[in-house]
DNA sequence: CTGTTAGCGCTTTCAG
DNA sequence: CTGAAAGCGCTAACAG
C-alpha cells in the first residue's frame, strides 16, 4: 500500500511526457487505434479519429521520435562534417545544407575539424554511433588516410563529399571546377596586360593545389608564354607560409606585377605583407584569389577579381545529392557527382 | 519453404547491422550476459568477458545508440540555435560550444534562425521532437514572443542562452557585460581627445542596445560632458541603416569626431560610406566597435579599437552551464547567470 | 556469475 | 473499422 502510494507521487511528480499508451486508455480504445489516428490512416472512424487528436491536443502530445527512429532504423539527421565554421566559405555551406535539409524533415549534426585527421575520425565515429542516415564531409586539409571513410563505405552509410574531397574511387561529390576557375583568372590578368604573374599555392599534396597549378600551366601556355616554376610557391596556407612565398617572389629577379593566390585569407595576408614593407607605394601588384570573401570590399587593397565558388550552391547540391541517395531502396547509388562552373568576379567596388 | 528460403536470401543480402541477441545466439548465452561484458559490469567472468569482446570485435559490432537513447530517455544531444554562422562571433562561440561538448560525449545540433522568429520557432520544434536533451540558444534579433522558450520552459527542457537574450525571468544565460565595455571603449576615446562621439546603436528595443546606450550615457557624464541625443541613432543593424545613420551623423551641426559602432558589421559600413564621400580625407573620423573581426587587422581604416567579447569563451561557458543543469538530478537549476568581462583591444597593427 | 523476464513507445501484420 | 500481439535492441530488476 505505501508503496503504491509512493509511485502515484513519483508519478504526478515526474510530470510524465504523455504516450500513445495513455492516449489509448484514458479513452478506452487501442495504442493501434491511436497510432491510426494520429497518422491519419484512411482505415480509422472519423469518431475515433476525431476524439484522440482532441484529447492529443490537450495532453500536449508529441510523438516521441527517439522511438521511431529506433524502430525504423532511420534518424532523419545527416552528419556534416568541414574544416572549420570561421571560414565563410564553410558558413555560407552549411547554410545551404540546411536549408535543404530542414525543406526535408531532416536535422543537421555538425562536427569541426579543425584540419585534424584524428578529430575528424573522432567526429566520424560519435555521428556514427548517434546513426546518422548519411554524412557530408569536406575533408581535413591534412588527412591522408582514409580507413575512416572506407568502413562507412563498407557500412553502406551514403556520404557526399564537397569542395575538399579525398582520392577514393567511386564516391559522390560536389565541387567546383577549380582548373577552369584558374584559367578565367590568369586569363583576365594577361588580357589585362599583366606578364609576370605569380601563384601562391596550397600544399603540393591537395588536389585543389594541383587544379590550381594546371589551370594556371594551361592558361599561360595559350598565351604562348612560357612556364617559370620560380613563380609558383607551395605554401601550408599559414600567415607564416604565405609571407615566406612573398618574400621570395619578390626577392625573385621577374618580381611578379600580380599574383594569383590560393584563397582570400592567403590574398589579405599577402597583401599586408606587401604593405609593411612598402611594396604597394613602389610598385604595384594586384591580386587575384579565391573565395570571394564578403569582406573583400572593406579591405585597404582588394583584389582585382575573386573566383566565386558558390558554397551555399555547393551545400545545397551536396544535401540534394545525399537525400537522392537515401529516397532510392537499392543503395547502388555512387559516384554521383557534379561539378560547378565558378565565376571570375570582378571588383569594382572601388576602382 | 519458399518463404523460408526467400527469408534468408533477404536476410544475406540485407548485411544486417549485428545485434547482442545474435552474439548471444551464436554465444549460446543471454543477451543480458552479452550486455555486461560489452559494459565490464563487475558481475560477469572472465571467461565470458573476452569471449563476448572478441567475438564483438569480429563482428564489427557497435551499440545501436538509438535503442539506448529511446531505452534512457536521453539522447546526449544538444540543439543550439543561433542566428547566422557567417557572423565571426557565432562561429566561434559555436566551436567553444562543440568542445565541451565533445568532450563529455555530446552531440551538437544546430539551426540558424537567420534572424526570423518563425524560422526559429520551426527549429525549436524539430529539435524538440529529435528529443535533444537540451538548448543553447543567441536569439534573433526580429524575435519579439517567447511562446516557444515558454513552452520549453513548461516541458522542463533545459535552456542556456548567450549573447542575444530574451527578456525572461528565470533563465539561464551567458553574457558579456557590455554596459562596462561601452564604458571602457568611450573613455578610451575622450582620454585620447575626442570630444564630439557619435554612436550608431542598433534596435531600439534590443536590450544589446540599450546597454550600450546606457555605458556610453555613463562615461559621457563621468567627464563632466553634457549627453547630446542628436549624436546617438538607432538603425536597423542594415548596410543601408548605417549609412542613413552616418548621412544624419555628417550633416549635424557638431560632425563627430569618433564614433562608437554597435558591431565591426555596422562599422565596415559606415567606414565606407565615409571613404565614398571623402570625408576621411577632409576630417578624419576615429572608430571604436564591438565584436573584433579577425579581419580588422586587414581592413582600409580600422576600427582604432575593438571590445572583445570572447565569443568561444561563452560558447564553452554556455554548454558547461547545460551540462551542470543536465547533470543534477532535481531539476531546479534556473537562473544561473555567467557575465563575462569584455575587453578593449587596441588596435595597433597599423598605427 | 548468469539466465529469465518485462518493458521503453511505437508500428505493423494478422485476425476479427 | 478496430484490437491483440509481436517485435525493434537494449537494460535492469529478479531469481537462481
Amino acid at each position: 500500500m505505501g508503496n503504491e502510494l509512493t509511485w502515484v507521487i513519483i508519478k504526478l511528480m515526474a510530470a510524465e511526457i504523455p504516450t500513445m499508451k495513455e492516449i489509448a486508455k484514458k479513452l478506452g480504445i487501442s495504442t493501434s487505434s491511436v497510432s491510426r489516428a494520429l497518422h491519419n490512416h484512411p482505415s480509422i472512424g472519423l469518431r475515433t479519429r476525431m476524439r484522440v487528436n482532441e484529447l492529443a491536443k490537450e495532453l500536449d502530445y508529441e510523438l516521441n521520435q527517439t522511438a521511431i527512429f529506433f524502430h525504423n532504423k532511420k534518424t532523419f539527421t545527416v552528419g556534416v562534417i568541414l574544416p572549420q565554421l570561421t571560414e565563410t566559405f564553410f558558413s555560407e555551406a552549411i547554410s545551404g545544407i540546411e536549408d535543404i535539409a530542414n525543406k526535408n524533415k531532416y536535422t543537421v549534426l555538425v562536427g569541426q575539424s579543425h584540419n585534424n585527421e584524428e578529430r575528424e575520425k573522432a567526429i566520424i565515429q560519435t555521428m556514427k554511433e548517434h546513426r546518422v542516415d548519411g554524412f557530408i564531409i569536406s575533408i581535413s586539409k591534412n588527412t591522408t588516410h582514409y580507413e575512416h571513410f572506407e568502413m562507412l563505405k563498407k557500412h553502406n552509410i551514403p556520404m557526399v563529399f564537397f569542395d575538399c574531397i579525398p582520392q577514393m574511387k567511386n564516391i559522390n561529390t560536389v565541387e567546383c571546377n577549380i582548373e577552369t576557375g584558374t584559367i578565367k583568372a590568369v586569363t583576365l590578368l594577361l588580357k589585362k596586360g599583366y606578364r609576370i604573374i605569380g601563384l601562391i599555392n596550397g600544399p603540393e599534396r591537395l588536389l585543389a593545389s594541383k587544379q590550381r597549378l594546371d589551370g594556371y600551366k594551361l592558361a599561360i601556355h595559350k598565351h604562348r608564354l612560357k612556364y617559370d616554376p620560380n613563380l609558383v610557391i607551395n605554401t601550408d596556407l599559414t600567415t607564416i607560409g604565405t609571407q615566406n612565398a612573398m618574400l621570395q617572389l619578390l626577392k625573385y629577379k621577374r618580381v611578379p606585377t600580380a599574383i594569383l593566390t590560393f584563397n582570400d585569407y592567403v590574398a589579405l595576408d599577402a597583401v599586408q605583407y606587401a604593405r609593411k614593407n612598402n611594396v604597394m607605394a613602389s610598385s604595384e601588384i594586384s591580386f587575384v584569389s579565391f573565395a570571394n570573401l564578403p569582406s573583400n570590399c572593406y579591405t585597404s587593397y582588394p583584389p582585382i577579381a575573386s573566383i566565386e565558388q558558390f558554397p551555399y550552391q555547393q551545400g545545397q547540391k551536396s544535401m540534394e545529392t545525399l537525400l537522392q541517395i537515401l529516397a532510392d531502396p537499392k543503395k547502388e547509388n555512387n559516384g554521383l557527382k557534379t561539378i560547378i562552373e565558378p565565376q571570375l568576379v570582378v571588383n569594382d567596388i572601388l576602382s
